[in-house]
DNA sequence: GTCTATATGGAGATAGAC
DNA sequence: GTCTATCTCCATATAGAC
């Protein structure tokens, strides 16, 4: 019997979930089909594209995620050093104290970074330029701010890899807060 | 007609570039076959492991390499601050400006990490506290060098994340010197 | 829109001749 | 120690009934 009619967007979550957890390759149609409740058929129906086009429907929706959670503040608050504080709890919430990586940047670890070339570079391009917005709001020189804000990013990235490997979220809290303290220190 | 009769550390740089481009899974035994000049026949003889056995082995090699290399002057220099400064330039060496990915990085990253969980932590454990005890006999008190060093290991798998996210090699030797600048004050 | 059945290819792994 | 042939399994993807 079928199951209650659902749509594309219904698929999304648990498809983001596989690619996390087994990558891209990794992520089977068994996997997914398992993890959304959705046979293959239901799946190719809403993505013909198959697992590419699953892949560019989930980094869309991760682009979109972060695009209103987390870069427009820091982009348009009028306290932007509240605004860099809040982007540090949300990115310990997003991924969960390292528990939870980052679709993107483990992406672009691997060999499907070139596919998805476009789409990586916009997502860390954006929270770049609106961390260094921030930052020259908060009152840094230009130069500054871009070092602070790419320095910050590649960061966080870096935590994630530190604690998966360490295997403690405890490294994840300590390189995040020492990320944080760069970050909110007084502009020179 | 046979090759040149051939041994085990005789295929291991190319399974370990192979694993590095493409990751666990995406490593095929062709591909494997293929990098190493070696058939599948071989390649079982020398590893009746397979693919487990094999990347074993390369993490192992590794693990030999980055001691000789990197750790082992970190603990034992008489000059703390000059082996600092190598290490430095011998990350940007072995890592191809970014160009090249930390396979043990990449691993924990990915879901083979429990697979290999132990040679991981041992990896990143043993950069970290090399560096942590040359930070120490650079003057530093042992709670900062500790935190200086975690920050650090982790702040280079970030800049290998993010370089290869932005597709710019620039960003990894920026990423690395703000690491180098931390690495290298003046103890307080 | 959902499902089952199936096509086709390549995966990891093994056997055995040389 | 090397190779080719082969086994089995599961991958992505498709076709078509409902």
């Amino acid at each position: 019997m079928p199951r209650i009619v659902g749509e594309r967007k219904d698929a999304l979550k648990g498809i983001a979930e596989v690619f996390r957890v087994h990558g891209f390759d990794g992520a089977s149609l068994s996997l997914i089909s398992e993890a959304t409740g959705f046979g293959k058929g239901s799946l190719y129906h809403f993505f013909p594209g198959g697992k590419e086009e699953m892949a560019e429907a989930v980094l869309s929706d991760i682009d979109h995620w972060f695009e209103q959670q987390m870069f427009a503040p820091l982009r348009e608050s009028g306290r932007p050093r509240e605004a860099i504080g809040d982007m540090i709890a949300n990115v310990e919430r997003y991924f969960q104290s390292g528990q939870r990586i980052c679709l993107v940047g483990a992406f672009a670890l691997s060999d499907v970074r070139d596919r998805f070339a476009s789409r990586i570079a916009d997502y860390f391009t954006a929270w770049r330029q609106a961390l260094s917005y921030a930052l020259q709001r908060a009152g840094h020189a230009v130069a500054h701010a871009d070092a602070l804000a790419e320095d910050a990013v590649a960061g966080i990235q870096g935590a994630l890899v530190a604690s998966r490997a360490f295997n403690d979220r405890a490294v994840f809290a300590r390189v995040l807060a020492a990320i944080a303290a760069r970050l909110l220190a007084e502009p020179a």
